[in-house]
DNA sequence: TATATTTACTACGACAAGCGTAGTACGACA
DNA sequence: TGTCGTACTACGCTTGTCGTAGTAAATATA
């Protein structure tokens, strides 16, 4: 069976985080799970690309982070939320990758015989 | 303008220059070509990227060069032609792409607002 | 009650692909 | 004569991913 394409995934993991935190901000575990969830199990994102993606993008201004305890729990966790930075990011990200899928169709049969 | 993502095409230079061996054997300077045209300027691959990928391509068995001169010139070009390897490696390409495409699809808003 | 699993991370180091830079060499063209 | 196009090769840096490992508290299971 084929399994999706890490290397492709790579140009995409800040989006798809990002996409995560679009509506309300949440935290690596989370996220990780509305990944698999979202992508119906086809995607699962390793815990060190995750947490590098966050700090990668904090440092770059697209998240902000703050600990605040899970309900109930008196236990922390560190929450991420997107800024305007990260929302003007994602979208140019998306309008970068519509673009990208159309010069790669080009050289992508659809239809090419299994036989190979 | 939107640039496409050499992030995302990263995972597909190899699918790319297998496409353009499909049908006859080239050489890098027209590949490049190649690419430039059916991309329609949008994606100009690196020298170093595409030589590398030969190099790559040929130690893993997808295609095998030889010299070959260039028409009237006495001079010597390094030919590769896609093995049937080759041929069963951009198959599963394609697949993983159509598959991977799907996935990220679900983390992209198409008509997101372009206010940020 | 003891143990295993889940949750929620951090640190370190290796690796692969891309890419900048530089250099070589030959032919055509102005 | 010098620049441009053709056709490469070599070197070393950067970036993102990922394997491995470790920590620690909460919850489930035996």
């Amino acid at each position: 069976m084929t399994e999706i394409s890490s290397d492709v995934i790579r140009g995409c993991n800040d989006t798809i985080i990002l996409y995560c935190l679009l509506s309300e901000p949440s935290y690596g575990y989370e996220i990780s799970k509305m990944i698999k969830t979202r992508s119906e199990g086809k995607y699962i994102i390793k815990e060190t690309t995750l947490y590098s993606a966050f700090s990668r993008m904090e440092k770059n201004g697209y998240v902000e982070s703050y600990s605040s305890e899970a309900e109930g729990t008196g236990k922390k966790r560190t929450y991420y939320r997107i800024t305007d930075e990260g929302r003007r990011y994602y979208a140019e990200k998306c309008e970068e990758w519509n673009l990208t899928k159309e010069v790669i169709e080009r050289f992508i049969e659809e239809n090419i015989n299994g036989d190979y």
